[in-house]
DNA sequence: CTGTTACTTGACGTTTACGTAAACGTAATA
DNA sequence: TATTACGTTTACGTAAACGTCAAGTAACAG
């Protein structure tokens, strides 16, 4: 339920207290939150959920390019209503290098059934929105008849 | 805990309120919970969300083909993750008979909103579906060169 | 009458996804 | 040095969506 992967960014090599370095981009996490409107809290629940591991400099957590990524794609996850549990389990899928062949048959497996949820989802999404446009046109027309 | 029943805004449509009516069909709470696959507790705790309200013959709640319809809608939405208070605003829209032109304007309002919720969760979804095209890909690709 | 089956209304328990303090650490600034 | 700003952990609170008893009713079989 963990993520293993040890962070191979900044093991404190030489720092100037005014020369925060400008290599790749990184954030603390109230400009994450600023960004991805969220609060402070969220990130770090996500984090005990194991959804990011961001570097620490001391005990302040330091987000980089590839946590931003997995943030963006929890709260994708969450718009289409999965739960963090299950968006943890898709990630694994993003990001885990299948060694073995039993693995790769197993994440084939999960692979096509969450295509199944998505694509049933796409249908769902589809005829909600057909009855929407019609619900508009019928509440046009009324707008229309009551305007004469 | 009760539940006051949001006034039962059947302004127009006619119901009976007790009626051993044999004509369209009819159901049993049980009989419900098997069609659609979920438990009686689930069913009564959605009426008691105001989603449904069936018929009573007696104590017993007797389901129409409007509770089905209703039902449907309420499991479709869950699968797009909205929550059971949406979804009820959902439902408002489609069968709240708007008479006044202020609530027509208020109800275009909140389906061109609903329109815009669905529609990102459309992008999400492509974006997700193309995603695992890529990962699957991949699997295979690792799988055919293993098994040279 | 007794037992079984299906249904009812409480009412408390549980999980998920955070909110909301409380109490403390570190660092720059007035 | 005191304040302010931002960060940390720990922990209790909460709303949603049911699960899970408990206890009672109503109909019917044997």
């Amino acid at each position: 339920m963990n993520t293993p992967i040890p962070a191979p960014q900044d093991s404190g090599a030489d720092r100037q207290p005014e020369a925060p370095e400008p290599d790749s981009q990184t954030f603390g996490i109230s400009d994450l939150a600023r960004q991805f409107q969220v609060t402070t809290r969220t990130i770090r629940f996500y984090e005990d959920k194991g959804l990011l591991n961001p570097a620490r400099q001391g005990m302040k957590r330091i987000y980089g390019q590839r946590d931003l990524v997995r943030l963006r794609l929890v709260l994708r996850g969450k718009r289409l209503g999965f739960s963090l549990d299950e968006i943890a389990g898709i990630m694994d899928m993003y990001d885990t290098d299948p060694g073995e062949i039993g693995q790769l048959r197993y994440m084939l497996n999960r692979l096509a059934e969450q295509r199944r949820t998505l694509l049933q989802q796409r249908r769902d999404l589809e005829q909600t929105l057909t009855e929407l446009d019609q619900i508009e046109a019928q509440c046009r027309r009324q707008l229309g008849e009551i305007r004469e």
